[in-house]
DNA sequence: CTATTTCATGAAATGGGTTTCATTAATCTG
DNA sequence: CAGATTAATGAAACCCATTTCATGAAATAG
């Protein structure tokens, strides 16, 4: 491989010094238009290319950030990195994607080698880290991180601490679901999906709760089904709900748009029809929500800005502008076909 | 933000040079016992990070690649990144990953940017420089890079040119999809779905009249559908299928799983069964095909091999290692539930 | 016991930029 | 036109590691 030219081989070149070919590059202090042009004919002949390696050392930026994802291959985060990088872009960053694959240590081991590479500003979304039940020494490990380099949570909640966050209201967004079932004549509702131990799960619960109860309607417990993220837990977790023939509910919320896309599975497995025999509300408003039939009635979490936010905040704090420590976005309802008036009770 | 501790501060703590410090941290040569524990103690106590940049300047290696895509919402490039990732951080790299989002410029912006930085390797996937009408200006570009920075192309096909390739003989994927037709008693096929500029599409189409040719069966022009790879696109071009209820396909193949998906739909809001009335086939087996109802019959490209190859083939010239110019993996087919045997023709 | 390796370590150069400080030339002020 | 600014540029320090070269100490060879 050919040896990279340097602001030296400019320099010499162009018969100036190094400070003036700098002083060109960055526009950081007045040069004779004669001197630019002659440097400037030099610099596009070797098609010369500063080497951004040495300018981060000593500027002490590298105009880079990362985000920490759990699963690049669940389609609820390529949205938020989407809306990440086109800000990132906005505010000159480039992006470093770290995908944990839900492997434990490598939250940890990717948080070093983003230290030593001194990135502008980390990301977390999902993991372990904004989980309730994150283990300490994690906590610790990323309170650490956040003392010299901006850390933000997206989408999690861990108490406590004051980390940086932007999140969506899913407590609202849970709301706004139970609230449309209801109005659609519904009042046998039941939950399913999640791990119980997640927050996404413990304030969807929560909320869906606290709205049937506001109207003086329960949500029965044996129609609280926990479980994986997946389309097949979805299935699984409605079949269940489906072998109880003595109370069988006439609308299902799910934790998330996978779970809600097993749960029609299971139903039409079973010859039910959806909307017409048993509504199904999903969560996420990810890409496959239009995908199935009948198109998911889901939750969208605004996916795209909540990675803007964080990149923004990000650019916030390392130019010293004032920032809040919390953004927290509204979850909108979108009606579509997999949610309708509740059957007639034929007792 | 507080200062970070450099080997310096390490050196003068632990009362030796940094030199020896340095060889304590890289294992580079014998360093005696006691001055290493020493040292090891005094690297703890502070946490000390040695800066990646100040290393790779002089290392002139980053450990770092990057991965320019079109659109990391479509899910078919959130799975070979996972598989570049996955293969990456073996061979003890980061990733960039950047979004063009299909803007034109994007492109060689960020070629700049990772030239800059001083990447150890770039891989392309998708977007303009894998397509066969790619501007020239931007394959000069590339190829330009290409002289300093290891380029891999995925998926694409350049011609004229030899950049280093990895990519999914999709000819002989969209002829396994005609034959398993074929072989189910269909005699009318039609293909929907891509550009028909871009070799993803030029080639599919061939392969399928070749397989068909070879079999006295005709793919008939009419039959030939362009168009966008969403899914909006699969149902527009489905449509203009059946709106020829002279001549009806019993078998449509996709370009991409989008399409099917599509198609599909425009199929059952015309009170088609799939498949039983009609099948129909996709093109990736991205995460949407098992996520639909009937799932998708389909082509998989092996998309985490492709990730995978692509940072392997980096590895190998960063290292010296031989390697060839082109992979070629073989597509297999995944017989779901979209397609079966074909209707009885009732003349 | 001397000669030759090997071990253990430090000093200084290097990588490729940015920035401060100093100096001279050019322009402005009154 | 003298004095004060401002423009234009270069020299050298700095950022923080790695690595080469040199040197003295310890270990091995003969």
């Amino acid at each position: 491989m050919v040896k990279n030219t340097t602001i030296y081989d400019i320099a010499r070149e162009a018969e100036v010094s190094v400070s003036t070919v700098s002083r060109v590059l960055n526009d950081t202090a007045p040069v004779k238009a004669s001197t630019r042009d002659k440097i400037m004919k030099v610099i596009e002949k070797h098609k010369f290319q500063p080497n951004a390696l040495a300018r981060s050392l000593i500027k002490k930026e590298t105009g880079t950030i990362a985000m920490i994802v759990p699963d690049i291959t669940n389609p609820f985060f390529p949205e938020v990195f989407y809306g990440a990088n086109q800000e990132a872009r906005d505010k000159g960053y480039t992006f470093f994607l770290c995908n944990t694959s839900g492997d434990d240590d490598r939250e940890s081991e990717y948080l070093t080698i983003l230290r030593e590479k001194r990135v502008d500003g980390i990301i977390f979304i999902g993991g372990r880290i904004n989980l309730a039940n994150c283990p300490p020494e994690l906590v610790q490990e990323v309170q650490e991180a956040a003392e010299t380099i901006p850390v933000v949570l997206v989408n999690g909640n861990l108490a406590k601490t004051k980390f940086h966050r932007v999140y969506s209201d899913e407590a609202v967004g849970a709301a706004l679901a139970t609230q449309h079932l209801i109005d659609l004549g519904h009042r046998d509702i039941a939950f399913i999906g999640g791990l119980d131990f997640m927050t996404t799960t413990i304030q969807k619960v929560k909320a869906v709760k606290k709205t049937l109860e506001d109207q003086q309607l329960t949500l029965r417990k044996e129609w609280i089904q926990y479980g994986e993220f997946s389309i097949q837990a979805g299935r699984d977790l409605m079949n269940k709900l489906l072998d109880d023939s003595e109370h069988r509910p006439t609308a299902v919320l799910c934790v998330n748009d996978f779970t809600a896309i097993g749960a029609i599975k299971a139903a039409s497995e079973r010859g039910l029809h959806v909307p017409e025999d048993i509504s199904i509300v999903g969560f996420d408003d990810s890409p496959l929500s239009t995908a199935v039939i009948p198109e998911l009635t889901t939750v969208t979490q605004n996916t795209h800005e909540l990675g803007k936010y964080a990149v923004e905040r990000i650019f916030q704090i390392n130019n010293g502008m004032p920032t809040k420590r919390t953004t927290v976005l509204t979850p909108k309802l979108i009606v579509r076909q997999s949610s309708g008036p509740a059957p007639v009770k034929r007792k």
